[in-house]
DNA sequence: AATAAATTTGACTCAAGAGTTAAATTTATA
DNA sequence: TATAAATTTAACTCTTGAGTCAAATTTATT
């Protein structure tokens, strides 16, 4: 048996599992009010906690703004590894495409903008890791140009632009909303589709 | 003869120009590094200017912010009242789309998205504005859905997508980078349009 | 030359919020 | 029951940046 019941029981684990709830609920706070008009007082009292649990589990403010990048990050790259096969460039990044929004919304996982208030030396990694996205969806979308199933023009602004779709959903999606994840995840997917495919 | 040659010693009229070149300069220092991390000593350097110059043009840093917000707006504003005749919904869309695009790119206006470091009162203002615009827009939507140019779908959630992506622009466009306004517009209004037109 | 407007200088106050600390207390583990 | 981990309490320090102010200086207008 691979189940280990003793879970609940390591320490270790639990610690990482409260971290990660730690980030995941500033990820939501900066998401809705903003990295700076968020105390570290009010992510606390979010969690029920108070400021210096926080302490407990993070080095500073910082560090817990570099760690919403990178959870989302790592989500998306997940995706991004998710091999199958395709019938054309196309397809493969409708579904990738549905899977970032479905994702977004059904996580907990915020694609935070505010680059700019992280320490230089983070931000660095982060537009790296950006930017190393960025990339592979560009990969995908010459894909499609070369099998015909994406049509013409600079795959840069292809990209850019239903991204930037991508990053404003944080902004005015809301889980207890009007819309359901997947009926956006559909849509949206949809929509990118019909704005790159081939006549 | 319209031309007032005095405007150039109209002591009012430049006031209102510099503060108006004081609003938009301090937009552009806020779209790159965020409201947050942008002093006002930052903007007033960035004119060439003292910090207590800058309070001889405006009340306080969140008025700054309120009046990009406006900046944008009336520009959008403007270009939804331009009133034309069209075929259809789906190429008045393409067009007013296309003219946004142009002027985020050419005027030096922002489209900021940080309404959160807004006082209560004018968040409301903005959040009005933005709303109203945005309902315009979906109008346009449904216009085109009726005469059977755009393809059936949520108003909404069509226009949630590629606003996004306007929204994005200022993120990432630079006026001295590699990519053309104009180029951009062409090509957005593009991808708009083909998302959400009729089969 | 006289006046009013525009701007600089530099020092200052004030508030908010990050981050710390030590001691006490609660909770889980063994 | 003994121990270690998790969390609270509450007070504290420090930094940053907004906003103010008064006096001096420069620039434009008449």
């Amino acid at each position: 048996m691979d189940i280990n019941v003793k879970e609940p029981f390591d320490r270790d684990r639990q610690f990482a599992l409260k971290r990660q709830a730690v980030i995941r609920a500033a990820g939501l706070d900066f998401c809705k009010r903003g990295y700076h008009n968020t105390s570290m007082t009010d992510i606390a009292s979010n969690l029920g906690l108070t400021k210096a649990a926080l302490y407990y589990y993070v080095k500073n403010k910082g560090e817990v703004l570099f760690e919403c990048h990178q959870q989302a990050y790592d989500a998306m790259d997940i995706l991004l590894e998710k091999k199958l096969i395709w019938k054309n460039g196309l397809e493969k990044l409708g579904d990738l495409y549905c899977d970032f929004v479905r994702m977004l919304t059904a996580s907990g996982i915020s694609l935070l903008t505010d680059v700019n208030s992280l320490s230089e030396g983070n931000k660095i990694k982060v537009l790296k890791r950006r930017r190393k996205i960025e990339s592979k969806i560009i990969k995908i979308v010459k894909q499609g140009q070369s099998d015909g199933s994406i049509r013409e023009g600079d795959p840069r602004l292809h990209v850019f632009f239903f991204m930037g779709a991508l990053n404003w959903l944080n902004a005015w999606y809301d889980n207890s909303g009007h819309f359901k994840g997947e009926d956006i995840a559909v849509h949206f997917a949809t929509q990118m589709r019909l704005g790159i495919a081939a006549a």
